[in-house]
DNA sequence: GATATTTGACCAAA
DNA sequence: TTTGGTCAAATATC
């Protein structure tokens, strides 16, 4: 499966480079924005092989990548613990990408949990500083849970989130980011689970009526890609957009059966993931929709793409492999 | 005063 | 030796 998304994504990557060559010699006074964004798009499909590369060469040298919480010496708390790990055994295990159409992450970075910063660093070969959070209830309630943001190299507007351990702690806020369950209600679609689907959209809706602020958020333009990983069944539980549910504590969320990436667009201005490019208001109900929406979670990989600009370029991926005569 | 953030230093893995 | 992750003192904010 990950070897057909990543067929896909270098896929992706070829024919749209082949549209840029098109672009270049068949349309010379093409607004340059528009060859901006093909390049965009293009890197945006390499890098997604690559991680996608990165986490298969993990599971291969790392079969027990479980989240570090399980592993001795991931305990901070534990003074004596103090530096045992380290970056890459670390255990940073789950990956989301959210992207800012405007100039705050403020709104987007909270996802229900009240993180503490602890500490900021520049990477080697990152043009952003890494910030280091962890959740503030790490010492009152030893709650593990941790994360780190950092911007995206090749996309500013896109902040790359990793999770590390459990929310253990009794957090009294309400649930924010509805959106970030979704790749799971997209499973049920693709499993034909309509049911469990139904149930879920339910819950959906009531949680949306409850929580108005975050389509504030979402109003500035959002776009959440949950990367996959291997230990995907670790993922949802201890994945910081928390929706205060039963069944997601129980694991109904949990689990994708395929490592599919995730990717959601619920901007008016960004929604221009492949196969996520109808026309979109935001409000409630059609945040519903969006949310619901399934083609554009499975089938679309993420290509950080703003269609609002360019709108000829609407295409579904299935068209991209069903059709190569296009661009030519 | 309590809590959060910043930032330089420290540690250990690579 | 380099570098990522963390600590903790200083500082800022409420």
């Amino acid at each position: 499966m990950e070897k057909a998304m990543l067929l896909n994504e270098l896929t992706q990557g070829r024919e749209l480079t082949h549209l840029l060559r098109k672009h270049l010699h068949l349309h010379p006074s093409s607004p340059p924005e528009t060859r901006h964004l093909l390049l965009d798009k293009i890197l945006s499909s390499y890098d997604k092989a690559l991680s996608m590369l990165n986490s298969i060469s993990m599971v291969q040298t790392k079969p027990n990548v479980s989240s570090v919480q399980e592993s001795p010496g991931s305990d901070a708390s534990d003074k004596n613990a103090r530096f045992k790990k380290r970056k890459t055994c670390s255990g940073w295990s789950e990956q989301v990408r959210v992207c800012c159409s405007g100039t705050s992450f403020e709104g987007l970075l909270d996802d229900g949990y009240c993180w503490r910063k602890y500490g900021q660093k520049d990477i080697l070969g990152s043009n952003f500083p890494r910030a280091y959070y962890r959740c503030t209830h790490r010492y009152s309630q030893g709650c593990l849970a941790a994360k780190q943001v950092q911007k995206s190299n090749n996309d500013p507007t896109i902040l790359e989130v990793k999770y590390r351990g459990r929310h253990t702690c009794s957090r009294g806020r309400a649930s924010h980011f509805i959106a970030a369950t979704v790749p799971s209600t997209t499973e049920y679609k693709e499993k034909g689970d309509h049911s469990r689907q139904q149930q879920q959209q339910q819950q959906l809706e009531e949680k949306q009526k409850q929580s108005k602020e975050i389509l504030v958020s979402f109003e500035t333009g959002l776009k959440v890609k949950t990367e996959d990983l291997d230990n995907r069944d670790d993922i949802f539980p201890s994945f910081s957009f928390p929706v205060e549910s039963e069944e997601v504590e129980n694991g109904l969320f949990v689990s994708p059966a395929t490592s599919e990436s995730n990717y959601f667009s619920v901007s008016p201005f960004h929604m221009g993931s492949f196969g996520l490019c109808q026309n979109v208001q935001t409000s409630e109900s059609d945040l519903t929709e969006i949310i619901s929406a399934p083609t554009s979670v499975t089938n679309s990989p993420i290509v950080d793409l703003d269609i609002s600009s360019l709108e000829k370029l609407e295409f579904d991926p299935s068209f991209l492999s069903d059709n190569p005569e296009f661009f030519y």
